[in-house]
DNA sequence: ATAAACCGTGGAGTATAGTCCACTGTCAAG
DNA sequence: CTTGACAGTGGACTATACTCCACGGTTTAT
């Protein structure tokens, strides 16, 4: 198929797909050329699109997904491959999830130094407490 | 003082100082050179960078930094108007953490389709089902 | 015949927050 | 007097994931 099936048929954009092909997550050898110089992109080259787009929506980064599709060429994509990579990424999104509630613990509390009927004092000063650095 | 000096009083890298000067969050004119052409920066430059360091690990992007910085030059810094800056910024920090609870159940969610001893024939075949899309 | 719609390539631009480099000038110590 | 540490500038490069543009060729419809 065409490039603009594969764009309906993926939901992806022409650019993506393009930008995916020069990253080297999908490739079309010159053998797979219409006459006219047309790409044809086989049926599996759409299954390892429709790969990508669901291993990145479970939160992996493009090169995270061409390691995976790697596993997956190598034929190295058992579960117990796959279960550390997604135990691996699961502790770094847990990292993540642990930094920003610090920084939305850091923020309520910089609103509890802030605001209070008591704090109309400072108010008037025109300069909010928060944002004076305290450590 | 000279930047080495800030460097060392602010723990940031004369290179981010100077980026920090391109970006227009410090500034410092013409005047405050020495004859050698060397920068001088002031007391409240040094403060100004205390508050951009602070204000930075609160969460906030460089852009909203200084959109913080040009409310605190206007004397417009409330309390009234930090509260609404930092309540808008809690609420997106809440999506973000939301976005990656959400994909964490989703890894989880795979785990548990791959790797269950229930499950020794599919992982024999050497592509944990995780990977395929399912929707 | 020509315009619209499609295909191809290469390269630039976007946002974020710096980091690194080359090249040059200045100052203090040995 | 020269070496090293410091200062200045401008511009390139990093990672991430595209998006957009120019410019050209091809196919299809009118």
């Amino acid at each position: 198929m065409l490039i603009g099936e594969l764009v309906k048929r993926t939901g992806l954009s022409k650019d993506t797909i393009r930008f995916y092909e020069k990253q080297g997550l999908i490739t079309v050898d010159k053998k797979e050329r219409r006459s006219n110089n047309y790409k044809e992109y086989s049926e599996e080259t759409f299954q390892r699109l429709l790969s990508i787009k669901w291993i990145k929506d479970l939160g992996f980064t493009l090169n995270e997904v061409l390691e995976v599709l790697d596993m997956m060429d190598a034929n190295e994509a058992s579960c117990q491959n796959m279960t550390e990579k997604i135990t691996e990424k699961v502790s770094r999104v847990d990292s993540k999830i642990k930094e920003l509630l610090k920084v939305r613990a850091m923020l309520l509390n910089g609103l509890k130094t802030c605001c209070s009927t008591s704090n109309i004092k400072i108010e008037n000063e025109n300069c909010c407490p928060i944002i004076i650095p305290n450590k």
